[in-house]
Order: C-alpha cells, then structure tokens, then sequence
DNA sequence: CCATATATTGTCACTATTGACAAAAAACAG
DNA sequence: CTGTTTTTTGTCAATAGTGACAATATATGG
C-alpha cells in the first residue's frame, strides 16, 4: 500500500550521473548540486534516496567495484580454452572495449583512499581481484610459468592498461594505444621462454 | 629602498605547500587555507605573492614541470656511455629514488587538464618530455633496435612507472615494486631481439 | 628621524556547498 | 472518498571558500 517506491530506479540513476561528474571532475569536484543536475533531478532528492555526501562516496565504490567484478567473472567464464591472453589483450586494448571514463572513477577513487580507511581496503581487494583474474587468464595459457614471471606480466598489463586511460584527458590516446597494445604483447611472449615451478 | 622583497622566498614555500596539499588532498580538494596552513602562512599572503586561484593552479603546473624537466635533463647529463637502461630502471623503480607524491600531483594536473586547454597543453608536452627522454635513453643502448619497438619499450616503463606510484595510497607499493621492476627489465631485454631501423 | 616599499594582519561581503526539515503532491489499497 | 506511503518541491540556517581591500607593522636608504 501507499506510493510505488522508486528507490532503487532512482538511486541507479544518481550513481551513474556521479561516475559521470567523476570523471569529468573527479571526487571532490562533484558536488551535489552538479549530480543532482546530472541526473535531472533536485539535490534534495538526492539526499532523500541516498543520503549524504559520505554514504554517496560509499555506494559509489560499492556499486564500482561490484559492477567491475561482475563484469571480470563474466569475463572469465566466457574464456576460450586457449589463446585466453589474445581474448584479455583484445578486452583491455581494443578502443571498442575501452572505457576511460570508468578507469579514471577507479582512480579518483584509489586516490582518495588515502585518507578514507575503509574505501582504502576496498579499493585493494578490487585490484587485488583484478590482478588475481589476470594472472588466472595468463597461468591458463602459459600454465608452466614461473609464479614470480606471471606476476610481473600480469602487473605489466594492468599497468599499461590503466596509465593508457589515465592519459585520456589529454587526448593523447591515439598516439599510445598501439605501443601499449604492443608492450603488453610483449610482456606476454616473454612467458614463452619461462619454464619451471 | 623600501623593506627588502620575500616574494620569490614565500613563492617557493607556498608552491612547495601546494604541492604536498595537492598530492594528499587532490587539486580540488586544496583549498587556498590548507595552503595557508601547510605554509605556515595566511591566506591573505597566499593571495599577496602568488595571486589568485587560477595563477596558483598556473604556477603550480609551470614549477612542477621546470622541475621534472630539469632533473631529467640532468639525469640524461649523467647517463653512462653504456648499459643507459640499467641506470633509468633504478632511477625508476629503487624505492630511494621513487617520489610518489610527485607523480601524484602530476596526475591530479592531468586529470585537470580535461578541463583546462592550456593546462592540457602544457601537460601533453611535459609527457611529450618524459616518454622522449627514456626513448633516447633506451636507444642509447640499443640503437639498432625498430623504431615502434623502442615506442612500445618506452610506453611500458611510463606505465609501470606511473601506475606503482599511483597506486601508493593503497600502500601496497612493497607487493608490486619487484614484479614491476621485472617487467620493465623484460621488455628492455625484449630490444636484444629487434634488428633493423 | 623620514620617506618608502613591502610584509603582515585583519576584516567584510559574496558565493557555494551542505544538512535538516517542512509542506505539498502523487500513487495506491480498501 | 479516505488513509497511507512515498515522491517531490521548497526553504532555512550553518559552514566553507573566495576575492577585495583597509590598516598596521617592519625593514631599508638617505
């Protein structure tokens, strides 16, 4: 009984319309007012299905970091039996599969950990995931790898992968979307002269 | 005559300020009396020697680059004849050497320069500097390795660069600075393979 | 001491942001 | 229509941040 509820509909739209200003003015610079407008609604509103400013920032990373292991086990199930790392490569450098704008939330958000504890563990059981699945792709093609080669393979991509985005505000993405996808093919063929363990 | 001038003495602690408030607090999240305090000064004075808001944010962005730029042109200076990488990967990647804080200040005005044309272009220049200057350097010791392969090399190295220090406030710098040096030493090595121009 | 240039402190008004709450409007069940 | 629940709008006060300027203090040359 009584008015349908739009909580969850509504609470949706305000978080995508924060990943939004996020990325366009990171953490500190989206304000209420600015999301509220984004999301086409009135900042009270926001406040009444969400809360405030801290609970915001917490559902955020919440709902980021949900939606991004959602999206990596997908991914993972989907695996070929073999060639997994071309299916990674073509996943992490493709311009089709790109999305700049959710690497720069995940960074706004790692850096901001700095001061907030509790986002802090969260952000590092987030990459701790994501290292984790690239590693799993990787021992599944080369399954005779030294641990300690993957490793660094696997923290070679992730890192190509994240500065390549990082780099989006300065439009410079064309020029480096090659040499990345190159590196990261070569940081992985180097797996073929590992052996052992 | 007149009371001698501390203008340059008192630009130097604020912009130093700004600096450390930056890479703790991000670009927005600095406001001019944090400045202030860190400086040990009012923030009537900040205002008094450096200006307003935008100069600040200018100055910022012109020191923080001089300064890169210089120390990496020193470090070229000193580059032995031979065996140049081994000396870019301490530089790079020995802790003793790493300055987190300072990447991080580069990538707050990176992600700033999304909305700021001018200081976009000063910081697609600064990066123009950094990615020419390790790409001398590696074709120093490989000068007859391919062009796009030296590109590749030189993005890696930015990369896991960029991404270590980035990732320093989840503090899990310990974890990946050993799997992030070997990777950049497997894609210098990666050059003993490429022949031709 | 005097004139002068600068540092330093202090203050005021304006805007932005936020938090809290009241009141009206809308949708639904019976 | 009535009661209930939730959305939606509106408003108010408190705080933070900024810009501008006045007033005072201090160091230097002559």
């Amino acid at each position: 009984m009584g008015r349908p509820s739009k909580k969850e509909e509504r609470t949706e739209e305000i978080l995508l319309a924060f990943q939004r200003c996020v990325s366009r003015f990171g953490l500190e610079g989206s304000t209420l007012e600015r999301i509220a407008e984004e999301a086409g609604l009135k900042r009270s509103l926001v406040r009444h299905f969400v809360g405030n400013r801290d609970e915001l920032v917490a559902m955020l990373a919440d709902r980021v970091i949900d939606q991004s292991n959602a999206q990596w086990d997908e991914f993972l199930a989907y695996m070929p039996p073999q060639h997994g790392c071309d299916y990674l490569l073509n996943g992490l450098f493709n311009e089709y599969h790109s999305d700049a704008a959710f690497v720069l939330v995940i960074e706004s958000l790692i850096f901001a950990a700095g001061r907030d504890p509790v986002l802090k563990k969260k952000m590092q059981s987030w990459i701790q995931h994501f290292s984790d699945t690239v590693t799993t792709i990787i021992k599944n093609d080369f399954p005779h790898a030294h641990e300690q080669d993957v490793a660094a393979v696997s923290f070679g991509l992730v890192s190509l992968y994240f500065n390549l985005d990082s780099l989006s505000p300065l439009a410079m993405t064309d020029t480096y979307r090659v040499p990345a996808r190159q590196a990261a093919e070569s940081l992985v063929s180097s797996l073929n002269a590992s052996k052992g363990d």
